[in-house]
RNA sequence: CGCGGGGUGGAGCAGCCUGGUAGCUCGCAAGGCUCAUAACCUUGAGGUCCCGGGUUCAAAUCCCGGCCCCGCAA
């Protein structure tokens, strides 16, 4: 079975690794273009970019994913089965058709929750107890076609978006691999998602990770952790950017308003929020590095009853 | 050539503009106090002020070059 692999971020890079250790041959591979990145600017080669040319094989990275001259290219490569992996684009009618197998997808959520660019923070901010892998059969509504195999994994309380990513990329492209043979041997039966439990996961902006302190500090702890690595859970301090790496649920008793510096001492940063108080763990000021509370205190004096 | 901030005892920072004594909050060591403490008091050790040039009587501080770290942006 001749594949075709679609995919940009490392998650995906991390299944294609895997799929060269398969059995069925992966025939090409396509990317996002490099794009500049990163201080400097200088242009960055995607990680699937990367993965596919170690092992030498032909990459596309179209600029249009509906330029006819990609499109022949990738029928040129007469592929039996598509795999998408995080490509991150939407990809037209004319590519889901083109392999007798159609196209693959792995999805980092249990679906039908969390259909959407960034399934797996939204899954930790939604407060749920387990996430997973689910693949299924790309249809043209987004993240909405019959499933094939899924997967589940449990999120632990200290979880982030990043150390859960971390869990699910050698899932996803276990059952990545398994679901290619069950497709082969032809024994696997799509099953149509039930449309009523369905929930989205928009793609993350800059914005989503200033903090609400109106919120309970169970949820900001949520998103502290949800929005780690990106785009990190943020606030301002003094006019200056404070991003929030790592926080604790503390119980309040006294009244505060929210955002006020309850405590700014060798026994923690605490904040009050609309609902008990946020203890800030570890912190990073525009510019600066990520350091504990202890660390940044000693540099930095905050005064207690301070407002963020 | 995308924009910007920074590299100062073990940690985090101030000092630099307006050259001339090395500062602050901690940590560490020793002693004291206390039933006790990430508590408090006393004393102490520890610094090539990123590297290389230059200007100057004198450079952490001003000028030129280099290396490294970080925020924004993407």
């Amino acid at each position: 079975m001749r594949i075709v692999f679609m995919g940009t971020p490392e998650v995906a890079a991390f299944s294609l690794e895997r799929l060269f250790e398969a059995p069925e041959p992966v025939v090409g591979v396509v990317t996002q273009p490099d794009r500049p990145a990163g201080r400097g600017q200088k242009s960055i080669p995607s990680p699937v970019r990367r993965v596919a040319e170690s092992h030498h094989v032909p990459v596309l990275a179209p600029e249009k994913i509906r330029d006819p001259a990609f499109f022949n290219t990738l029928s040129g490569w007469t592929p039996d089965l598509i795999v998408v992996v995080a490509f991150g684009r939407i990809l037209p009618r004319q590519i889901l058709e083109l392999a007798p197998h159609g196209c693959l997808n792995v999805h980092y959520s249990l679906l039908p929750k969390y259909r959407g660019a960034a399934p797996v923070p939204w899954a930790i901010i939604g407060s749920e107890e387990k996430s997973g892998v689910t693949t299924m059969r790309l249809v043209e509504k987004m993240d909405a076609g019959p499933i094939f195999l899924q997967r589940e994994i449990s999120i632990e309380p200290n979880d982030t978006t990043a150390s859960l990513q971390a869990k699910l990329a050698p899932v996803g492209a276990e059952l990545l691999v398994e679901t290619i043979a069950g497709l082969k041997a032809g024994n696997l039966t799509p099953q149509a998602q039930e449309e009523s439990k369905v929930t989205y996961a928009p793609v993350l902006k800059k914005e989503d990770g200033l903090i609400d302190w109106n919120l309970p500090a169970v949820s900001i702890e949520r998103r502290v952790r949800g929005f780690n690595p990106w785009p990190s859970a943020y606030t301002y301090l003094a006019g200056n950017l404070l991003k929030i790496h790592r926080a604790r649920v503390i119980e309040m008793t006294e009244k505060a308003a929210p955002g006020e510096v309850l405590k700014a001492d060798k026994e923690g940063l605490w904040i009050a929020t609309g609902a008990g108080a946020l203890s800030l763990e570890e912190v990073q000021l525009e510019n600066r590095k990520k350091l504990t509370a202890r660390e940044f205190l000693n540099g930095t004096r905050v005064e207690k009853g301070a407002r963020l």
